[in-house]
DNA sequence: GGCTTAGACCGAATTCATTAGGTCTGCCTG
DNA sequence: CAGGCAGACCTAATGAATTCGGTCTAAGCC
């Protein structure tokens, strides 16, 4: 089995990836304009960064007339699930219950919110 | 007020904060020597290591004699629960109920673990 | 056919993280 | 008191992340 990279996403980057994400396959141009134009890079740089993101391993390209069509390979929730066991390895001992306690017994949870992933956890109960 | 800085930890450099909240104030020697042979990186790096996290505000440091005694200021929750709020605000719109969500319907925890979890959620609402 | 233009490619500059080598100084020991 | 040593300080080197400027090329236009 070869060795996966899965290098963290960084913010910038998370930034473009979104973007793929939301907009599906895109050319470096659509992903600049994709972009507010107050806090829009310059076209190099996303094309740097697109280089980059394929050499990580999140996007591959596909040459369209001129223009390469960057297409995301990893999905948001991989990306999430990725994200999050980093700090579940890092923070919790690599238990994601213990994480789920942490947040249910800080404060960081309504009344409501508890409800809800109680009702949740009920729910999957019933369809193992 | 003052603006935080607040800047995540890295890797290395988490890996010497858990060696400063296990341990307590700690010289850079002590450090050092926590850290198992195999693995263990050159004094200076340490000592490097140290000043960063120092003007990172996660410690403190007291001059002992001849040596500083790093003490942490910031202690292991609260990096735990930037390090938490990080992915809950890059990848799941801020809002930690959509995390919590998320572990209990994807299939990181076993059934154990959701038992647990419903227990301390009906215990949580008789201590408001 | 020459001009314009979009877009890929290359390389430079900056900043931070990581690792570590020298240097300097004051304390302790023979 | 000279030599050794611990430990702080400064400096350097490498590598990744970010940001772009320049250059080159091919397609389309007049």
């Amino acid at each position: 089995m070869a060795r996966r990279r899965s290098v963290p996403l960084t913010e910038v980057e998370l930034r473009l990836m979104e973007i793929v994400w939301a907009a599906g396959p895109a050319t470096v141009a659509q992903i600049v304009e994709a972009i507010p134009a107050e806090e829009r890079p310059a076209y190099n740089t996303v094309q740097t960064m697109m280089k980059i993101l394929e050499r990580k391993g999140y996007v591959q390209h596909r040459a369209e007339g001129r223009a390469f069509v960057y297409k995301a390979i990893v999905d948001r929730d991989s990306a999430a699930r990725t994200a999050l066991s980093q700090v579940v390895q890092r923070f919790f001992g690599g238990s994601p219950r213990a994480l789920a306690l942490n947040l249910v017994e800080g404060d960081h949870l309504s009344q409501d919110d508890l409800d809800e992933i109680r009702r949740t956890i009920a729910r999957a109960k019933d369809e193992p």
